[in-house]
DNA sequence: TTGAAAATATTGAATATTCAAGAATTGAAG
DNA sequence: CTTCAATTCTTGAATATTCAATATTTTCAA
């Protein structure tokens, strides 16, 4: 009898394809909410991470918000264009640029963070507080696991 | 005292954050070993989804690799060049046109198939096989729950 | 049967992303 | 010190993706 085999098995078996698929649903329906406010989810994300009111350099966001750094360049661009954020050079580091979020990025972040609530929470209520959170925990240990 | 807010909360809490970067992570090593093979990873999928020797429509397809129609016309352009795969108007509707694997196309998949085994053995490994199973098990009943 | 609406795939222009190269600054070895 | 390698960010060209429009075929109501 034949070997049970993994060669064979569909590609909506790989844990791969799993995590696109999940990934687009979710960011799909993320995307939906923002649009309301005309703003893509990456740029919620610069927003959030800079709002800590902290600066951070372009090489930290880059990895913070899940984009390489040339097309981050051009999304800040467009951004300070939108006065949403502004650059700074390090003074301890010329290299380096500082980057801070405007008073008006900050309205713009709290009213996505609330949108973004929303999603969550229509998530909890059709796919369960319970599944939600071991779902979270089981991602945070395979992206530990992965470096 | 303070009422625990969501509206704060970083980004590295949200389920959709935590989707991306996993999804980034499992895709760029999936990316580094079939690109041996010089094949990106949606080409995979199409081929791997042909690999049942029936003949699938564009819109099928691109629902099964998650790529919009017009990426797909495109990407299967290149993959007809390269003669991996192959077009044939579907007889019943003739709007629709079928794609066909070709044996080239066989050839190359069974390649890719093991290259990617080689990636779901390394993550049972490092991960474990409770948590992935488990985790498949949570993307599974997400991804339904969104429909 | 006919004609309008829906479904399917492709095309071309607009937009976005990526790769490779470049400019500026820092670090560090000799 | 000086110079050369490494770091950080940006730029421009090449590539890829997306949106809107088009062409073709089918469906279905009148």
């Amino acid at each position: 009898m034949a070997k049970p085999s993994k060669e064979n098995s569909p590609i909506t078996e790989h844990l791969a394809y799993l995590l696109a698929q999940a990934n687009r649903e979710i960011n799909r329906q993320l995307e939906l909410r923002l649009s309301k406010e005309g703003v893509p989810v990456e740029q919620w994300r610069i927003l959030k991470v800079l709002s800590d009111g902290n600066g951070h350099s372009m090489g930290e966001l880059a990895g913070a918000v899940l984009l390489n750094h040339p097309t981050l360049t051009k999304m800040i661009d467009r951004m300070v264009s939108d006065t949403l954020v502004y650059r700074v050079q390090d003074p301890n580091d010329r290299r380096k640029v500082l980057m801070f979020i405007s008073d008006r990025g900050k309205v713009l972040c709290k009213k996505l963070n609330s949108l973004a609530v929303d999603q969550e929470e229509h998530i909890l209520e059709s796919y369960g507080d319970k599944s939600t959170s071991e779902l979270k925990r089981l991602l945070e240990s395979l992206i530990d696991s992965s470096n």
